[in-house]
DNA sequence: CGAACGATTAGCT
DNA sequence: GCTAATCGTTCGA
């Protein structure tokens, strides 16, 4: 019996706990894979969806930590953050990518595509692997449909700029499992 | 009420 | 490398 996550386990930094989530697993009805690719939001962060205070889309954010915040990008992808810090402060971990571990048919039907490495290598296609919509949003990540099961002790994470963001580029709070070829982007 | 803009991806040059 | 696709959210008038 493995030990899932717990909403206080999310009580931390989005830009700490993104790094330690990295080599967790994420299934969703028992389809994902190993997480290798996060990124940290965070309410002082120009860059977050909550940065301007809470609104009808964000309010996932500001709610309590352990939950989903699933928000639809460019009109098109459905991307996946987990809600983290305490309730009301607006951070969140947005899954970057993972490494196909589950249910990898069903992901490629749902995908229309063979190609392990492209699966998932992406916030929208994780989305789109994993049958993300807006139906999860604010749902509780130890409760199915989700499960998340810890990283291992030692796994080893780097760290470099967000990817498609204007603001705040300064901040390193894109996190990857080194050397995994699953990444949406390779580190330099 | 109108307009600009994305925490992206696939496909083409 | 460059761009179209596509639409909800946000902000200004």
């Amino acid at each position: 019996m493995t030990k899932v996550l717990k909403p206080q386990d999310f009580a931390g930094d989005s830009h700490e706990l993104a790094p330690a989530l990295i080599g967790a697993i994420l299934l969703v009805n028992g389809v994902g894979g190993r997480i290798v690719e996060t990124e940290a939001y965070d309410r002082a962060d120009p860059a977050s969806h909550s940065f301007s205070g809470p609104t009808p889309r964000n309010q996932a954010m500001f709610g309590p930590p352990g939950r989903a915040y699933v928000y639809r990008s460019y009109g098109i992808h459905w991307c996946l953050n987990f809600v983290c810090r305490e309730e009301g402060h607006g951070a969140g971990v947005l899954i970057r990518a993972i490494e196909p571990l589950q249910g990898i048919d069903l992901m490629r039907a749902r995908r229309g595509l063979e190609d392990l490495r492209l699966l998932c290598s992406g916030p929208g296609r994780v989305g789109q692997a994993l049958a993300i919509t807006h139906e999860l949003n604010g749902c509780r990540l130890d409760r199915p449909p989700f499960q998340v099961l810890p990283a291992p002790e030692k796994t080893p994470v780097v760290a470099g700029p967000r990817i498609g963001i204007s603001k705040a580029m300064e901040l390193h709070w894109r996190f990857g499992l080194s050397g995994s070829r699953y990444l949406s982007r390779n580190f330099l």
